[in-house]
DNA sequence: TATTGTTATACTCTATAACTATA
DNA sequence: TATAGTTATAGAGTATAACAATA
């Protein structure tokens, strides 16, 4: 940054996003709260997804955390009944974590929670939306994970 | 949401928006730890600003926390030497944080790695950029705080 | 030997409630 | 009475290290 605080476009408008984003996690915390969850447990549960039942430790990876934490997130999505441990087809080793019936009901409540866009966002025009997520997608794309 | 998965340009920007954010979100618990901070600390000393000495209880505020919180983190942040407590002028309740002249220094770092853009976003082009600018201010404009 | 998941440990964050010193 | 900050408490998240079972 410049010393009189001028900056890129590109620099702008990622500290809009920031603001943008940041801005709705009060009322995320408060409504996942609201079901019972904690952010990390509802996030875990998404990336749980809706395929095959996923080994702990491959959950760990997407959390980017270490296996340890795991296991106390798993003990309480299990506890309120949205998780089961499972063991794995092959490796011994191994347990996978599959979404109960209700942990499928949760997991679709916590994803219409975090698609809440903020209200000037949903204002904008069909237009703007559009330009916005066409630029959005480019800078994703080009965005290494 | 539709059953189909498919959305509004809006719903997909946010979704778009949202991973770009949560994505850097790694890198920057990493650099903050290199600076000796844990993430409510760097925004607590971000949130100081450059101004006067703030009230603890206008940070909790700012942090959207209880006042209760504020006590630890300014505890750290004080060994650490970046703030100091001071004496409110006229309402002997309160103690302000002021920043010191090393909490400065890392004040600057700390700004510099949230300002810190996705690859994918500083890569687009001028065009891109400065209508991905305009377009946000819009929605930041028309999103009540 | 290496990996998976667990346990033990230590620290930070968070809210609530009780307390103090002021107002 | 009400407010600012602290303390005590309890629960959750995180990383590290050590461990048992398995590969």
């Amino acid at each position: 940054m410049s010393k009189n605080g001028a900056t890129d476009p590109a620099s702008e408008a990622w500290a809009l996003m920031r603001r943008l984003v940041w801005g709705r996690r009060p009322q995320f915390v408060t409504r996942l709260g609201e079901l019972g969850l904690y952010p990390p447990q509802a996030i875990a549960l998404l990336e749980l997804g809706e395929g095959e039942p996923m080994p702990m430790s491959a959950l760990a990876e997407r959390l980017r955390c270490d296996n340890s934490n795991i296991t106390g997130i798993a003990d309480r999505l299990e506890s309120a009944g949205l998780v089961e441990r499972r063991p794995a087809p092959r490796d011994r080793r191994v347990r996978t974590l599959a979404v109960t019936e209700r942990g499928r009901v949760v997991q679709g409540k916590v994803a219409e929670i975090m698609a809440d866009p903020p209200a000037g966002l949903a204002a904008l025009s069909e237009e703007d939306a559009a330009a916005l997520r066409d630029i959005l997608e480019r800078a994703l794309a080009a965005t290494p994970a």
